[in-house]
DNA sequence: GAGCACTGC
């Protein structure tokens, strides 16, 4: 964390609006003081240097070097992106969002004009703006647009080493834009001269050291520097023996810091929910034995899925006489940076997503806990030494952090492929052939092009058809995008996006409650439809329309607390909304058409999406899919649960302990018959 | 009758 010089109070005081142009250059002054002084600040010249001589540099650093908001700064200053922009990606919209402000203010300039960003649903950028800050989710967009992302003389991909399944796809389609734009010369002598090259691209790759190679032998050619950054030591301790009980190993190690060391706050990672509350509980337990004179505990659980303003307490330096302990998931890892943490106890496990494709048409999601990687270990132990040296217990031994994979598999390995193979296909790319950093199972492939035939987006060349175009242009899984299709010939546009809408956001709609489990089902029953949790989905949308109107913002709050319903996925939802109707409105959808109190026309065209994922009742009181032949059972969660709907369509399958389908709506048999005889028709 | 890390358009 950087400080800011304090200003002095009375001017402040003067102008609490508007800053005085004394106060601005004061700040200036004291930002261009704080870039000098950042490690990367002493290399900037040969920097500079290496980027006008090379069209591919891979910049290897840890976090702290100030390479991010520097590097930009330093190409615009030097000349090199000559009239063109520089585009800076970000897996992540706070991160692309909070540099951009940062960068502005150390240009001295406004935000939006020549420092800029442009993130989902939040754009800042005007026809002056020369440094772009973005996801990496909007260029992999705009390449749909603009193949060769002409716009741009200098495109750097932060964070790299995370290989996002985005991150992934953009690199990949770089290499081949440089070769079209810079020229090349093969050995014989044919292709383009890069003296011809009208407007060349300059790539910056930026990741952690651990990737070095594999960037390096991707782009043949390119410069690879180092530059260093500037963490605090910290000391790492690993367990002498390996840990069966993780968590109650966890309990004993904070107990010895809290015994043994001096005050400093203590950040334990563990894999999810349940084993943070497990903890919380025994920690607290033995708190209460402490002896008086000692430290008291503060226990601050973090994690997704918890109820919005639960995990400020995080941020908030711990009281007078109390240690902080927080209990996180991978959350504390990368996306949230926790002030005042000087001890890292560290279990070494995670919970990955993992989906399964299947060589009939679509696959399932696994989510099990695994060992973590050696530069996740290392990641978590950065977390001690954020603003002091600090100390990381390891609760496994040594020779298991060796034993541990270097770094992630990339996301393309472990994710459908379904959408990116359709938003290729839309710019006449076949991710077959397409040249990746790495290249995807075959089989996963193969599913992904069976799953885009079966909703009509291919055709048996493997072509593009028109339903596919629409469908790619939605910014959803190409599931929903077919739904939304088919409902306009069932006259239900307007429910199947409210629906859909919902099944997007990030959020989820119904907060988890463990203490106040009771009152959450009966809370829920309100919302319940007999058709199952689609519809159900549809009444909380309703409903909350309805408060939305007659009421001010603090009693929709209200009512949302009271029945147990997460705001922000509504808010995040109603976002999504209002974007999918612009895509309709191009399309010449009406997405005003509504089907009133009818429900079979939303379920038609929902299963027209999800005719992949539809399952029917066994005698034994499971259910066996209709693709697939595997036997899944409908998640306690869902509204269909125990009711012996005969035949259910369902978005998603999860496997923990057993294939659990989530999402579930009861579908009429003789519609899967329908169904049946259109495929026959194609 | 179960339990869900994190992103993104």
């Amino acid at each position: 964390m950087k400080t800011r010089k304090p200003l002095p109070k009375k001017q402040n005081n003067a102008l609490p609006l508007v800053s005085s142009p004394s106060i601005a250059s004061l700040k200036h002054i004291a930002l261009q003081e704080q870039r000098s002084k950042l490690p990367i600040a002493k290399g900037k010249d040969a920097l500079i240097r290496e980027f006008q001589e090379h069209d591919v540099t891979v910049l290897l650093g840890e976090t702290g070097s100030g390479k991010t908001t520097q590097i930009p700064q330093y190409l615009l200053e030097s000349g090199i992106a000559r009239g063109g922009m520089i585009a800076v990606t970000q897996p992540r919209k706070v991160a692309a969002t909070s540099l951009a402000i940062r960068v502005a203010a150390e240009q001295n300039v406004t935000l939006g004009t020549s420092v800029g960003y442009s993130v989902r649903f939040d754009e800042r950028f005007s026809s002056e703006t020369r440094i772009k800050y973005m996801t990496d989710g909007m260029i992999v967009r705009e390449l749909m647009s603009d193949p060769l992302l002409s716009k741009y003389s200098v495109v750097i991909v932060d964070e790299a080493h995370e290989r996002s399944l985005r991150t992934d796809l953009l690199i990949a389609n770089l290499k081949t834009i440089q070769r079209q734009r810079n020229g090349f010369r093969d050995v014989k002598g044919k292709g383009k001269d890069k003296a011809d090259a009208p407007n060349p691209l300059k790539i910056i790759i930026m990741s952690a050291t651990l990737d070095a190679e594999k960037f390096g032998q991707f782009f043949s050619g390119a410069k690879i520097l180092y530059v260093q950054g500037r963490q605090h030591p910290v000391k790492i301790y690993h367990s002498s023996q390996g840990q069966i009980d993780y968590v109650d190993a966890a309990m004993r190690t904070f107990y010895q810091i809290h015994t043994d060391y001096p005050p400093g706050d203590v950040l334990i990672f563990l894999p999810g929910q349940e084993d943070i509350e497990s903890l919380e509980r025994t920690i607290e337990m033995y708190a209460k034995q402490l002896p008086q004179d000692s430290l008291s505990v503060l226990i601050c659980p973090m994690y997704a899925a918890q109820a919005a303003g639960q995990n400020s307490k995080v941020f908030l330096p711990a009281p007078p006489k109390t240690r902080k302990c927080i209990l996180a998931t991978n959350i504390a890892e990368t996306s949230i940076t926790i002030p005042g943490v000087k001890y890292v106890i560290d279990t070494g496990k995670c919970k990955e997503k993992r989906y399964l494709a299947r060589n009939t048409g679509g696959g399932l999601d696994t989510l099990l806990t695994r060992d973590i990687t050696q530069s996740s270990a290392m990641q978590r132990a950065g977390r001690a030494g954020r603003e002091g040296s600090g100390h990381c217990f390891r609760l496994y031994t040594e020779n298991a952090f060796k034993a541990m994979p270097l770094s992630a598999e990339p996301e393309i390995m472990r994710c459908s492929l379904s959408s990116s193979l359709l938003q290729l296909k839309c710019i006449g790319q076949d991710l077959e052939k397409l040249e990746l950093m790495d290249q995807p199972a075959e089989e996963s492939m193969k599913s992904s092009l069976i799953v885009l035939f079966l909703l009509g987006a291919l055709n048996r060349e493997k072509e593009i058809t028109a339903v596919g175009r629409q469908m790619a242009s939605f910014p959803l899984e190409p599931v929903y995008g077919r739904a939304i299709i088919a409902s306009k010939d069932y006259d239900c546009v307007h429910e199947v996006l409210d629906i859909v809408s919902v099944l997007s956001a990030s959020s989820k709609l119904f907060v988890e409650s463990f203490e106040q489990r009771d009152a959450v089902s009966e809370a829920r029953k309100k919302f319940r439809h007999v058709c199952g949790d689609h519809l159900t989905i549809l009444n909380v949308v309703k409903a909350y329309q309805e408060i939305a109107q007659s009421e001010g913002k603090s009693d929709r709050k209200e009512w949302c607390r009271r029945h147990f319903l997460n705001e922000r996925a509504l808010l995040e939802a109603s976002d999504i909304r209002d974007q999918l109707r612009q895509t309709c409105q191009r399309l010449g959808i009406d997405h005003s058409i509504s089907c009133g109190d009818k429900e079979d026309p939303i379920i038609f065209s929902l299963g027209h999406g999800l005719a992949m994922n539809i399952a029917l009742l066994q005698p034994d009181g499971t259910y066996k899919q209709t693709i697939g032949q595997s036997i899944v059972k409908i998640h306690p969660s869902s509204a269909l649960c125990d009711k012996k709907t005969p035949a259910i369509i369902y978005d998603e399958l999860v496997y923990t302990n057993q294939i659990y389908a989530r999402g579930v709506s009861r579908i009429p048999k003789s519609f899967i018959i329908t169904l049946g005889a259109l495929k026959q028709q194609s």
